[in-house]
RNA sequence: GGCCCGGUGGUCAAGAGGCCUAAGACACCGCCCUUUCACGGCGGUAACACGGGUUCGAAUCCCGUCCGGGUCACCA
C-alpha cells in the first residue's frame, strides 16, 4: 500500500508494467539448444583485444548451435564515454568478420526487435521494472552522500567488519514514504537501491559453463539499481537487458564472476528465468617476471588496432585467439588446414581456466603459416590494401605495375612448400626491397671464403654465359660450368670429399651472384628472382659490382 | 584484509587414481635435405609449486602453506 505512493513518489512519470514488456519482447522462436549470446561493450575506446575475444567466443558458440549473436551497446556511464566509441568497437568487429546478427550491426546501424540496443535509451524500461520492485517493497530510495558512505565504510575498515551497504549499515532500508517524501521536498537526491533479502551465511551455487560449479556467499548487499541521474548500474540493466533480449548464455569476462551472486539474486526476485553464464579467463602479459591481465594503457597490442597497423591479417589474430580460446583448436586446425575457423566444432568446456599470456610467438607462427598459403594475387591485394593505409610510398610502388608486382609475390609460392617467411605486412618492404629499383639498396660484401678477384672473374664469365630464359637447372648448370675454370668444385659433394683442393664450390659461386643481384647473403630462389628482375636488370646490377671491385 | 578462481617445461596445453619412464604445439638448440635462406624431415634441452594425508598405487582425491589472478563504487 505505501509501497504503492512509494513507487508514484519516486517514479511518477512512468505508467507501464512490466507485463507490457513482456509481451513487446516475446521468447524467441528458436530451434532446441539454440544459444543467444551476446556482447555487450561500453564505448570508452577503441576496440581491445578482450573484446574481440568475447566477441568471437560468444559468435561461435550462437553459431554452432544455430542461435543468435548480438550486440548491445552499454552507455550508462556517461563520464567514461568517448565519441566515435561505438563506430570503432563495431567497426573494428566487423573489419574482423565476425558477423552480428543483432542490435548494432555495423557502424551505428542497428537491427533486431529487441532493441533499442543501447542502454541510454532504455531509461523507461528500467524505471518500470525499479517501479515494480518499490511496489513490492523490494527496492527503496537511498539519500546517503558519497561522504557518508565514505565514513561508514571508514567505521566498517576500523572496526574490520565487512564493509559495504548491507544490514543494519543500510541506512535507508527501512524509510517510510513520509520520510522519503520530505527528504525529496528538501531537494535533496537519491538513488534506488535493492532491499536485499539476501543471507551472507547462505551459499548460492551456480555451473559456470567455463570454470564448473562455483559457490558463493548470497549477495546482502542494498546494491543500487538507479543512479541518482535516473540511469541504471550495469547490475541491473544486464539483468533487464538480457532477460527482455532473451540472451541463454552470458558469456563475459570472468572480473564479473564475483558479482553473479547479485545477478542471480536479480533474475530470481524480478521473476526473469537465469541464464547460463560463463566466465572468460582475460589474456595475459607478463611484466617484471609478473601476470596480470593485458591492459588497454599500457600495452599497445591491448588495441585492437595494433594488429591492423603492424600488418596482421584478421584471419591470423582470429585463428590465434582460437588456439587461446579452445585446447583442441590446434589438433583441428592441423587435420584441416584449409578450413576456416569457423566450422571448428566450440565447445565451451573445452576454455582454460586460468588466462593465458598473449604469445606473439605463436601468433607469428599461425600468421605464417596462413601467409604462405595465399596466392600472389591475394597477397597483392591485402598487401596494396594495408599499404594504402600505413605506407603510401610503399603502396604507390606496389601500384605502379600490378603485373610485375604479383609476379614478384608469386616468387616460391603456390608450390608444395612454400615459404614462411612473411608474418605481417609491414615486412613485406624490407623483404621485398630488391625487387624494387626505389628500394633496392647495393651491398656487395661478400663471405669471408671468397675473394673479390674470384667474385670478379665468375661474374666476367657469368654475365657471357647468362641467359634469361634458362630455367632452373640450365640457370645452375651454368654456375657449375664456371666453377672448375676459376678453381672452384662444381659439386658439392666433390667439394666436401677434398676441401684442401678447391677455393669453394658452386653453391659459394651463387651466393657471389646472389649478393651482386640482390645485395643479401640469403633469398628466395635466385633464378626466379632473376627472371622477374628481367634481364636489363640484372646485367646492370652485375655491372655496377664488377665496376665497384 | 574478506570473498571467489587458479597453479603441469620459457609459452599454450593434454591429463578425470594404475595406460605417465607425463602427449602435442610455439620458442630455443643440433643433425639431415639443400645453390643461400626458408620449407620439410629427424632428434634434443626443459614441467606435475611445497608439505601432509587417503590409497596397494596420486599430476589426478582431501587438508594446509606458499604463489598468481579477479573482485569488494551512484565504473562497466
Amino acid at each position: 500500500m505505501s509501497n504503492n505512493l512509494m513507487a508514484d513518489l519516486l517514479l511518477p512519470d512512468i505508467d507501464k508494467t512490466p507485463e507490457y514488456y513482456e509481451n513487446l519482447y516475446p521468447a524467441r522462436n528458436l530451434p532446441e539448444g539454440a544459444r543467444v549470446t551476446r556482447i555487450a561493450p561500453s564505448p570508452t575506446g577503441y576496440l581491445h583485444l578482450g573484446v574481440l575475444f568475447a566477441a568471437l567466443v560468444n559468435r561461435i558458440t550462437a553459431t554452432s548451435t544455430s542461435g543468435v549473436f548480438f550486440t548491445r551497446i552499454e552507455d550508462t556511464d556517461k563520464k567514461r564515454e568517448v565519441k566515435g566509441g561505438i563506430e570503432d568497437i563495431i567497426g573494428g568487429l566487423n573489419r574482423f568478420g565476425i558477423t552480428i546478427d543483432e542490435g548494432f550491426i555495423s557502424g551505428d546501424n542497428q537491427s533486431g526487435i529487441y532493441g533499442p540496443y543501447q542502454q541510454s535509451h532504455r531509461e523507461e524500461i528500467y524505471k518500470t521494472y525499479v517501479k515494480e520492485l518499490i511496489k513490492q517493497g523490494l527496492a527503496y530510495p537511498c539519500f546517503c552522500t558519497a561522504e557518508e558512505l565514505a565514513a561508514v565504510r571508514e567505521i566498517q575498515e576500523s572496526q574490520k567488519i565487512r564493509t559495504g551497504y548491507h544490514g543494519e549499515w543500510a541506512k535507508h532500508r527501512n524509510i517510510t514514504f513520509e520520510e522519503a517524501k520530505a527528504l525529496i521536498d528538501e531537494g535533496k537526491s537519491f538513488v534506488i537501491r535493492l532491499k536485499s533479502p539476501g543471507n551472507e551465511q547462505n551459499k548460492v551455487v551456480f555451473e559456470d559453463t567455463i570454470k564448473g560449479k562455483i559457490e558463493m556467499p548470497e549477495n546482502d548487499e542494498d546494491f543500487v539499481l538507479l543512479k541518482s541521474d535516473g540511469i541504471p548500474t550495469y547490475h541491473f540493466a544486464h539483468a533487464v537487458d538480457d532477460h527482455l533480449m532473451r540472451t541463454t548464455h552470458v558469456l563475459r569476462g570472468d572480473e564479473w564472476i564475483s558479482s553473479v551472486p547479485k545477478h542471480i539474486q536479480l533474475f530470481k526476485l524480478l521473476g526473469f528465468k537465469v541464464p547460463k553464464f560463463g566466465h572468460i579467463s582475460p589474456i595475459m602479459k607478463l611484466e617484471n617476471g609478473a601476470k596480470r591481465k593485458i591492459s588497454k594503457r599500457k600495452d599497445p597490442e591491448a588495441a585492437v588496432h595494433f594488429f591492423a597497423e603492424q600488418g596482421y591479417m584478421t584471419e591470423a589474430v582470429l585463428n590465434y585467439l582460437m588456439t587461446v580460446a579452445s585446447s583442441d583448436f590446434e589438433d583441428w586446425r592441423r587435420a584441416n588446414p584449409d578450413t576456416s575457423y569457423k566450422e571448428f566444432k566450440f565447445n565451451l568446456k573445452k576454455m582454460s581456466v586460468s588466462g593465458a599470456l598473449f604469445d606473439e610467438n605463436k601468433l607469428i607462427d599461425v600468421s605464417k603459416t596462413m601467409v604462405s598459403k595465399l596466392s600472389s594475387t591475394e597477397v597483392y591485394e591485402k598487401l596494396t590494401a594495408w599499404a594504402k593505409e600505413f605506407d603510401s610510398e610503399f603502396y604507390n610502388i606496389l601500384i605502379a605495375d600490378p603485373d610485375y608486382t604479383k609476379a614478384v609475390f608469386a616468387i616460391d609460392r603456390d608450390v608444395p612448400k612454400p615459404r614462411k617467411d612473411i608474418a605481417k605486412w609491414n615486412e613485406a618492404k624490407e623483404y621485398f626491397s630488391y625487387m624494387f629499383e626505389d628500394l633496392f639498396v647495393a651491398d656487395f660484401t661478400l663471405p669471408e671464403n671468397i675473394s673479390p678477384e674470384d667474385a670478379k672473374a665468375f661474374l666476367s664469365a657469368y654475365k657471357s654465359v647468362y641467359n634469361p630464359v634458362d630455367d632452373r637447372q640450365e640457370w645452375f648448370q651454368r654456375i657449375k660450368d664456371i666453377a672448375p675454370t676459376i678453381g672452384f668444385a662444381a659439386e658439392t659433394k666433390e667439394y666436401k670429399a677434398n676441401p684442401e683442393n678447391f677455393k669453394g664450390h658452386a653453391g659459394d659461386l651463387s651466393s657471389v651472384l646472389r649478393i651482386a643481384i640482390t645485395g643479401r647473403r640469403n633469398t628466395p630462389d635466385l633464378c626466379s628472382i632473376m627472371q622477374v628482375l628481367g634481364k636489363d636488370k640484372c646485367l646492370n646490377r652485375i655491372d655496377k659490382v664488377l665496376e665497384s671491385i
